[in-house]
DNA sequence: GCCGATTGAGATAACGTTATCCCGATACCG
DNA sequence: CGGTATCGGGATAACGTTATCTCAATCGGC
């Protein structure tokens, strides 16, 4: 039989309630729910049938204004509609710290990004991770000096000193560039995400060092702009073609590996890839892809600790955490220069 | 120069210490801030200058409590960090509205969705969405009747009658299953989810149906259970095998594609798929997939629409929207039945 | 000139919890 | 026996907004 609860006309009941139905004082009501075990039995015995008969059900909106406190953190996170694996190791984190993490999506949007932002201060969250996008945070301003708790994940609030926990991009970039090295390759090209955004930029960064250091010219095997398949795909027909084409290619994030992957598929080049971050689909190319993984885990993790750190202890020293990557060798970055 | 502000010391000003500064009463300046055009100009500007000079900023916790109104709308999902591109229409439907959707993931486990909802109880968010997991959703039985107002996403309550949005998900098994016998199949095969699930339930009894119109054996080409690499390759290699191997199958859910896809890779059997919902390697396969797409679009804009009606007439009698699909053929479904 | 209506602004309560402080009863010690 | 300490419970304020109601001044009409 399918149960249909009839919604009460009216206003719920509160502990003014539960007491008169009790016969005891708000206070008395107050310390029954809360087990405050200075209660006599008996007293604690009628609060809880006041409570079960009135079914009253806490609110806490009066707490969370009494108390000052809400045990809500909120996530301001770029996407919640794609893969989004640091934000399950933070909730987890959250939950196993007794509070509760809201996530809104910025879309990718300066101005929602803000305004996603600034009505979880208004709702006086306890503090806040953000995925920044875009380059002026001055809207926060004010709320940090108003007492914001904020981390930023995965790039740092750029003109502004707040907590951040990012992956190793550089050591990342490395390591992809000395593995397709230390299996022949020497002629390697670097699809990357536009370089106004933080990580695309140290990533490029770091990849022109690994050029430099390897003696060779630095810009033609850096393609970097949008993550728009056709410029993705100009910039892979590029590197691929001419008197010295590229044998390698690393890709600067998941998405860009998928375009990759896509327009490999299409031309069936025969170039060994290493992608910066791991992904569902890596597993399901020929070759497996070869990553370099963040450790969503860690930086989940992390970036609560530091954010609990900041809610508890304001004045403690403005942070920046760097998370270690590592390599997946799965099979698509091991295989040798091909033959011209 | 990176800006590093300073956090204040002790409380944050409220709208009695802006009126003092501006010498005004409190209620003008909730009047100023809530832009009353009853306040005269000087006033305005007064309060307005006062609350520069203090750097107030809102507090909504204490105007919740007195308006017992959130704006907020809580979405308890099954998981944020895979693919959930409902919440994005969700979330902009919402916006539109001028409410704001703060998500939690339950993370499939029955016990922590009765945490994350029952949290958003007492936290009093105007109205919650809830992919429901499990059958026993008891602990909501107090909270309707409380007056939560609730919608069901992808799946119904079970044994409790609350307002739903879901898929039209026997129309998209016909679909699938006409789709590959147009293109000459006798012999197709379904691997779906455990049918404990309503919507692995209702796909199953969909295609169990298709069978029974085609006159054919119904049990032996329907491989139901866990989504489990193994349990799905194992459902696969009998599907496939035998005298009678099928020439085609209709997968569950995307991440069923993804598994069968996988080991399509290894053994090469040249068979047609269809896939129920479309995710992003539907495009990164040779050929393309062929799904079955839900209008996640229309599915979040109709349950924040329900969700908005429930909360605002809490009498309007339950209903449960089915949302049409559509067959995307891409390639794989297309190919006709490979000779033995 | 007087009276009634309107307008701008202010006083205070309300929302529903928890903290702070207080009171009365009881027990113990000198 | 009296004084002090402790304990269980209660009265009331606090949190920071908004709603409700009131008041005084001004204006217009008769």
């Amino acid at each position: 039989m399918q149960e249909k609860p009839r919604a009460r006309k009216g206003r719920r009941p509160t502990m003014v309630d539960v007491a008169r139905e009790a016969g005891v004082a708000l206070r008395t009501v107050s310390r029954v729910v809360n087990d405050d075990a200075t209660v006599g039995a008996e007293l604690v015995e009628r609060v809880r049938s006041a409570i079960a008969a009135l079914d009253y059900r806490p609110d806490e909106r009066a707490r969370h204004l009494r108390l000052g406190v809400t045990g809500t953190l909120g996530a301001a996170v770029r996407q919640l509609s794609h893969v989004n694996p640091v934000l399950r190791a933070v909730e987890r984190a959250a939950r196993a710290a007794g509070l509760m993490v809201l996530a809104a999506s910025t879309e990718d949007d300066e101005k929602l990004e803000r305004h996603v932002v600034e009505s979880m201060c208004r709702r006086r969250f306890d503090g806040i991770l953000l995925e920044p996008i875009g380059a002026d945070h001055g809207y926060l301003v004010p709320e940090l000096a108003a007492g914001l708790s904020l981390v930023a994940v995965d790039r740092p609030v750029l003109g502004l000193e707040v907590d951040c926990v990012l992956s190793d991009n550089v050591a990342g970039i490395e390591t992809a560039f000395a593995h397709l090295v230390a299996h022949g390759h020497r002629r390697i090209a670097y699809i990357g995400d536009d370089e106004r955004i933080y990580t695309a930029q140290e990533r490029a960064t770091a990849f022109r060092a690994c050029l430099r250091a390897q003696g060779g010219p630095a810009d033609a095997m850096i393609h970097t702009g949008p993550i728009e398949r056709d410029r993705i795909h100009r910039a892979l027909e590029s590197a691929l073609s001419g008197p010295s084409p590229a044998t390698a290619v690393i890709t600067g994030n998941a998405t860009l590996s998928v375009e990759t992957v896509r327009w490999f598929r299409d031309h069936h080049d025969d170039v060994a890839i290493v992608g910066f971050d791991d992904s569902e689909l890596a597993t399901l190319l020929r070759p497996d892809l070869t990553v370099v993984a963040q450790d969503d885990a860690a930086i989940g993790d992390t970036a609560i600790t530091m954010l609990r750190t900041r809610i508890a202890e304001p004045a403690t020293p403005v942070r920046k955490v760097t998370v270690p990557v590592t390599l997946q060798a799965r099979g698509s970055g091991e295989t040798p220069p091909k033959r011209p």
